[in-house]
DNA sequence: CTTCATACTAACATTCATGTGGGTACTTAC
DNA sequence: GTAAGTACCCACATGAATGTTAGTATGAAG
């Protein structure tokens, strides 16, 4: 094997430096946009508010195990990368509704249809992993030779 | 506004603990499952195992950023959740082999075509968060009032 | 009058994720 | 002989992520 190959993926990553996007590129800035929506609490939040309009209060009910800490900051994070909108009602007391951008509508299409998938696929996936647990003897492979 | 609302996300977080999977549902496994997909490391190795197996050092070359550590354990995890299949040819020096499951291969599917999606969209992206960041200039309201 | 609810922020504590450096057993290239 | 490549693991250290608690101004419900 020549250097082709480490070379030829480091020109790819260069390359892709410049006009188009790779999350592959550490330095790209979709990858930090990824990190955003795929976050812990980012894909539950975009996947809440795909299905409409919430206020604070409703997703953090909606979605299990959130602090309010974490929510506003994740909230935050994605009004800034303009998947989310605000909307402050100015009125006491607080009343704020959070919607998804028409651009945020785009990302959490495709991270509803993974979710969606996700849970349909639960039980299959189980059963996989049952499988594959019982089929897998040689861990201590190396060790024992 | 009854305590309906309340009472109703609670008792749907507890009606899918049961016959039907829900990531919102802290404690539902597939809340698990989705973290290990969407983790930091996780999607790009399912993004870049989508394109066909690798070997370990190909990965670590692909995904910029990645240490070997890092690189080890994400595939390990996605091993065992049953979305990366691990090939070792018990050969010296090592040669291992790591490719999508057939579940893998669906998961990878929504993850590129999420992937996708930004890598073309980042334009857009980051035109509508230049044109939401001059737009905003309401932050210290709050403050000053 | 007390409590709860709203939508947060700030400070502090902690836990987890991640990086770093070193090591293994062996082969190939220089 | 020396350096590099392979596919990792281990111990240690650090920083980022997350949780916890307290607090704000106000209205409605009890």
């Amino acid at each position: 094997m020549p250097p082709i190959d480490q070379t030829a993926d480091r020109a790819r990553a260069m390359l892709d430096a410049f006009g188009r996007a790779n999350v592959m590129a550490a330095e790209c800035p979709s990858r930090a946009l990824l990190q955003h929506l795929t976050s812990r609490w980012g894909v539950l939040v975009m996947a809440a508010l795909a299905t409409g309009t919430h206020r604070f209060a409703q997703l953090r009910r909606r979605i299990g195990g959130v602090s309010e800490r974490m929510l506003a900051q994740t909230l935050q994070q994605l009004e800034r990368d303009g998947f989310v909108h605000r909307h402050d009602h100015g009125e006491v007391p607080p009343r704020v509704d959070y919607a998804l951008t028409p651009l945020g509508q785009q990302a959490a299409g495709h991270i509803v249809s993974l979710v969606g998938w996700l849970e349909d696929s639960l039980p299959a996936i189980l059963e996989a992993q049952a499988a594959g647990a019982t089929a897998s003897p040689d861990r201590s492979a190396r060790a024992s030779a």
